[in-house]
DNA sequence: CATGAATGAGACTTCATTCAT
DNA sequence: GATGAATGAAGTCTCATTCAT
């Protein structure tokens, strides 16, 4: 599996890590989106966080470190508040609930999101490794549910293409968050029910064969 | 409009000039693939151009220059090779001709898409705007096309489904290049025909109602 | 008025940002007189001042900010050492112990009265015009000093020659300063007894007519 | 003697020369009055000539080569003016008569002569010398005329004054062309009225003992 | 545990000078 | 003789990280 990679801190009380790199992370994501990864300061984050640069540096080891911790919160907010959608029993009605609850979501979580997806090529190889696991456990998420609903024989899919269909709503999330200034004359809502309706009709319409098309 | 910015060069010799920045961009892209933007250093991308830091300087002012040069060549790569197909008469077969057209062209050139993608946000802020532009620019083909096929009545939608769409198929485009390390099991031409067969279900289909499919 | 401008630090402790703005000004002083202010390197003022030249960014933050801390700290020093000089009742003795006290103060403070004339103007405009006010400060002296000797009938001057008269005497101590080369022969007891016999004559004397002299 | 320096050159026409420094010290005497020498470039100065950079280093091996053909043909200009007044015979009027003509002299090469004494010590030590010592012999036409006077009893000095005064009188020139931001009240022929008003009493006035001032 | 002053490697950029054309 | 593209040493400044207090 992939294990969470511990992060040093020469601190020992566990609950003021936490409390210090809550803090921190909070800085962190405000001013990653502001100004990205590289042009923040360590001091910046610090003062942000409410402490000095020396503290700071007791609770990490390395800039990259503060990257990795915003990455690996995010996910896990991301994650804690997807998995309710990882049920047994899964059916069209379940998949485009999931799809408002994920898209909501990641409309309050914009600037999170954003952050995570520019700037997460600039995390060491192996703390990447972890995210981009991360990342495919909750498109695995939908791949169960879409998995479910052919099982159900709602929708008709290949195993391939309900591997893509996982990415591409997936992917279409991330548009949300990161095409806002091109899509500002949408709301959330609308957002989400028209690309509910294409992905509705994308999986449930009579196969048009695209030879057909092509001719 | 939105006219292109010149980058000033010492240089006079307007021919040398485009040499240079052309050597200069194909050592840029790579290197900006491998290590990113602000990791890369502007004495590293004299060297893989070819020649020396002085040089590098008389054809730009600053490495954002660089940088800005880059995803402007990129974007009018792009756009030459997309141009056929803005047409007068679009229609479905059109339409997937054209995304077959553009996800090829995507797959050619998957490295400058990631950087374009990746790093313009570090463009002083007329630049981005310039190539957000540009963008949406080459959405706006694609919004051509749609409007036409429904103007054909060979498909149904609104104007703002025809706005979404467009930058839908843009969207899953990208996905191809940036999604790579999790599609490993997919070729371009898979991806093409899925991608294909969800959009054109996505637009034909009998208007499954999304109230109905919700309860 | 001239408000004295704020060099930022990024340190907080006010009386070590003094200590060490005092090395780096005194390091600075004897590196531009010898080699001017543009062939000194910032390396060199920190090496001179005992720290790194990451210390020395520490305290200030241009290079310019060294030259217009070095001026202030001139003018500050002579300032104070003038202001015993400001006095409500002036008469020629005292103008006359006032321009021993002056030109005294030069010789004693060669080097930095070289360096502030030579290199002032390199200061980016407003600190140059915030030094030159200062300049006129120190003129002012002298000015009201020999008003003082016109209202007690002492000399006969128009306000006009005042103003000349102060600039005058201000001047020929410069001239100490920078003329040390074609004046060797002389000690600076020489150079005092000598300017103020011309100076007293000058004003003293019985209003040699220049039309006549000119004849 | 001190020997003019000669300049390499690796062009043999010499009056192409002559042109071309020309040329090239008009432009240079405008730029360094802007901007001083250190913040000026070559390349501007070869602009500033009409010739290319190329051609530039045709006529000089350094760009110090350029601040002393500046120097020196400053120098030269004010030599030429200067010569008429070394004559046999000097006397107070003729005195006043060449003080008149070099404050005028001065007014009218304003930038040149605030040039030459801001840079001059920018130049290399054996051209600084034989600047130097141009100047000297300058200051020795006064020199001249005042010993003159001396020697007509028109005046009593002993020969050390007389060096001093014309020092003295010399300084006062310069400050016309430096300190003009503090004397913009005053008009040419004011301050040379002024100043040799100053002079000539300095000079005739009945030695009041500085002692006696003293006390 | 917290602080923040100190460090120095390393980044970007300039510009005097050369030399092939 | 004239040109101007090429060069690279050297300069200014930043910032991640350390460590004494």
């Amino acid at each position: 599996m992939n294990k969470k990679r511990e992060i040093e801190s020469s601190v020992k009380d566990e609950s003021l890590i936490e409390k210090r790199r809550e803090q921190m992370i909070r800085g962190a994501v405000t001013l990653f989106k502001e100004k990205g990864f590289h042009r923040t300061t360590t001091r910046e984050i610090a003062k942000a966080a409410g402490f000095s640069i020396g503290t700071l540096y007791e609770y990490i080891r390395t800039k990259e470190d503060v990257l990795y911790l915003v990455c690996d919160s995010i996910y896990d907010e991301v994650h804690s508040r997807l998995d309710r959608l990882d049920i047994e029993k899964g059916s069209i009605s379940v998949l485009v609930a999931a799809i408002e609850h994920y898209y909501t979501l990641i409309d309050e979580m914009q600037d999170e999101f954003v952050v995570m997806y520019q700037e997460s090529k600039s995390l060491p190889k192996d703390a990447l490794n972890y995210v981009l696991n991360k990342e495919l456990q909750m498109v695995a998420i939908f791949e169960r549910l879409l998995t479910q609903c052919v099982d159900n024989e709602e929708i008709q899919m290949t195993p391939k293409e309900v591997v893509m269909a996982a990415h591409h709503l997936f992917v279409q999330g991330q548009m949300w968050a990161f095409r806002r200034w091109a899509l500002d004359d949408f709301t959330i809502q609308e957002f989400i029910d028209i690309q509910t309706k294409f992905l509705l009709q994308g999986m449930a319409g009579e196969n048009i064969s695209i030879q057909e098309a092509k001719s």
